[in-house]
DNA sequence: ATAATGACTGAAT
DNA sequence: AATTCAGCCATTA
């Protein structure tokens, strides 16, 4: 049996985040606003954590709302996306928060 | 069809 | 500033 096929939901969530650039960011809530789905940021969540390991999306450019990396379980991996970010150039404050007017993006720049 | 599940959010404590 | 609450939503069981 072959994986489930993805819902046309998450093939546009993930279309839209292969589009994020190195070094720039969007939240959840920012993905389902360019989707027309204003209240989906949770499903957007959702969605990115249902990628397969092999996926090229890059998953790690989306963070919550404060320019936080959102917690989960294990913690371990918030450690890791905070990591592809940085490497990428990314900076984050004493709070753990990126700057938006810094690293935010949109589809225009 | 119904209920449960989060990598969310903004408001309220 | 740190937590809790309640609303929201696509997906999955």
């Amino acid at each position: 049996m072959p994986p489930r096929a993805p819902t046309p939901f998450a093939r546009r969530v993930r279309a839209l985040v292969r589009r994020i650039p190195p070094g720039r960011a969007l939240s959840y809530g920012g993905v389902a606003a360019l989707l027309g789905h204003p209240r989906a940021a949770r499903a957007v969540g959702n969605t990115l954590a249902s990628l397969p390991d092999d996926s090229d999306v890059p998953w790690w450019r989306v963070v919550d709302a404060r320019g936080r990396v959102a917690p989960r379980r294990p913690d371990h991996a918030a450690a890791i996306q905070r990591a592809l970010l940085e490497a990428e150039g990314v900076t984050f404050s004493a709070a753990g928060t990126l700057d938006w007017a810094r690293h935010g993006w949109t589809p225009d720049g």
